[in-house]
DNA sequence: CCTGTGTCATGAAACGGTTCATAATGTAGC
DNA sequence: GCTACATTATGAACCGTTTCATGACACAGG
């Protein structure tokens, strides 16, 4: 049986010694079973069993060098948008064997920082990473470095790293030009901070919207900061709104999450949606369509988004570096046109 | 500036060599900065940075042994459920300056298997797990190795395994006893395999509470098994069902994913909730209540769940395991009964 | 009998860090 | 001037694998 020796782990040398053979061989019935007499191979592999003997995988890979393992870093675990795209990505990853470890930098440049790191310590063959600021040298370095880099959700600025992102400029403007049609002349944007790109760049899409209905940006638009981008952050930021007493007619959201908090906050308030206000999200997220307001939601293709990404870093020789950029549809819902589904 | 040597990643060697030192010096830079003279300090920095070096976490891990690094592995991903607990886990971790690393199993054992294998031979120090069978005996090979374990969401059968759950045969309990109290007399369950205990706990909760009401499990309920735990899962079920033209009153949804899912499919049916069909859910995710039918749901301390299973893995001393066991409660509202809010 | 060939097993080098006993140097006290 | 002691730097040993040149052995062919 078993003795649970508690110390220290066995190793390959322990194997050894138990099976009387020398650790080449047991390597090698770890690694290249068919080069080992079945006989000798029993032996070792009770001898495993035995002591029930784990690879040291730090040493493995010390010294072999590679590892299929890839890492993704996100903004936020929690938000659905994310986890979908990491579907995606272990969809394809799956194909090729590769395993995928997620980390979340809850939009905190330091704890992207940490994790980029750690993956890359570890030697990982490539990152994803939703960058949580504007400047993205860190991930040049790592690029440089010689670990695979895809940049997520985000057009790369740099021809040296591939990127798959969803056009957040387009996004923005079919919102906020959704919000105009529906005749609204002033609005208010929930949105996140501008070291994230997106959204600065949806930010843009609704200034071009504006622009394009002859509407003046510093009046007909208020753009309110999240603190957090999530539903508790929508809730905050419409009430403190509604607290100042400027009530606006159309909030565009800056993800379903924020909507979210939105919707609850007028329901509770009383407030009609989308008669007294309207509410337009961003993710479309699988739950968009059955709220209480069915939300109208800038869709973007999340799962193809993970695949595409994983397809470049798994596929990504030393090539160029390739750009994907998918385009988002407006779905029009009872949340911004009472004339809607 | 720096030179993109593009072959091979520079190692502590080359970072002496470069800044004139030994290799313990410039491990010292690296580790006790303080031991090391200022002016040396420096040159050794510069050379760091001229390099690029980047530390070999394997090697460090090798000779160090230690990592603070835990690893988590949940069923899906991109159930709501499971990132709330994350982020439980992420808060708790932080103050300890620990890094979490996600996967998903996908309620397939094997890839169970294989990310646990994969966290233990990097040597974590140690991994939760909501097991995707039944049977943990792998788990306790695992934690006879000297790796910490805590179950996810399960209650330990084993001494030497600390868990962190909620009362599942009670959540079961509570569900199917409210739609019992509002008048139903048979009651659909789309459930998971059983071999995820959490669903054969549930289920349990289920029988226990149709024999309290003096009914006949064989014929007041009807268990249907999900293909997946999920809003198409859940949409799939509900519509073998109908077209099956076996049109219950009742359905109560192994988790508020399916249960969307299902309030999706009646809507498009034209079903009414909860009038023709009484809906009730598990979870009690964010948007739950804010659904076009709010969702009567079975809620859990999530958060909760994952700082307290992080607090077990670490004070996790050699001690006797601990196992917390929380309550759930039940949420009513519009989808089961017409009474509430 | 000798050579050639093929199959298995061996053992030491190498991977890139950390650690620790030791050396080198400087400073203080007497 | 000598000892005692603190401060810094050194370099070799070590962590647990993989890999590869080498050896041992068996067998076939001439």
């Amino acid at each position: 049986m078993t003795q649970p020796t508690a110390h220290r782990r066995a190793s390959i040398a322990d194997v050894a010694r138990a099976a009387g053979v020398s650790v080449g061989t047991v390597s090698n019935v770890l690694n290249r079973p068919e080069r080992v007499l079945p006989g000798t191979r029993e032996r070792v592999e009770a001898a495993i069993e035995d002591l029930s003997f784990v690879r040291n995988g730090s040493a493995r890979q010390l010294r072999a060098g590679t590892i299929t393992t890839i890492g993704a870093i996100v903004l936020d675990i929690a938000n659905p948008f994310f986890t979908d795209v990491a579907r995606g990505i272990e969809e394809r990853l799956d194909r090729d064997d590769f395993t995928l470890m997620v980390a979340s930098s809850d939009d905190d440049p330091d704890r992207e920082q940490r994790y980029l790191r750690l993956f890359e310590e570890h030697g990982v063959q490539g990152v994803m990473v939703v960058p949580a600021t504007n400047d993205i040298e860190h991930l040049l370095a790592v690029r440089r470095r010689g670990t695979g880099v895809v940049l997520l959700d985000r057009p790369s600025s740099d021809p040296s790293i591939s990127s798959v992102a969803v056009d957040d400029v387009r996004g923005g403007e079919l919102a906020a030009g959704h919000l105009l049609d529906e005749g609204h002349t002033r609005i208010v944007f929930l949105n996140g901070p501008h070291t994230i790109r997106q959204c600065a760049d949806r930010h843009e899409g609704v200034l071009k919207a504006l622009v394009a209905a002859g509407l003046d940006p510093a009046s007909a638009l208020l753009e309110v900061t999240v603190t957090s981008l999530n539903a508790e952050g929508g809730e905050a930021a419409i009430r403190g709104l509604l607290e100042s007493g400027d009530r606006p007619t159309a909030v565009f959201c800056v993800n379903d999450l924020v909507a979210l908090g939105v919707l609850r906050t007028l329901r509770t308030e009383n407030i009609a949606v989308p008669t007294d206000m309207a509410v337009v999200g961003y993710d479309d997220v699988s739950f968009a369509a059955e709220l209480s307001t069915p939300l109208t939601s800038v869709r973007q293709p999340t799962h193809e988004l993970g695949v595409r990404a994983a397809d470049l870093l798994l596929s990504g020789t030393d090539a160029a570096a390739e750009h994907v950029m998918f385009q988002p549809t407006l779905v029009v819902r009872g949340s911004s046109s009472s004339s809607a589904t």
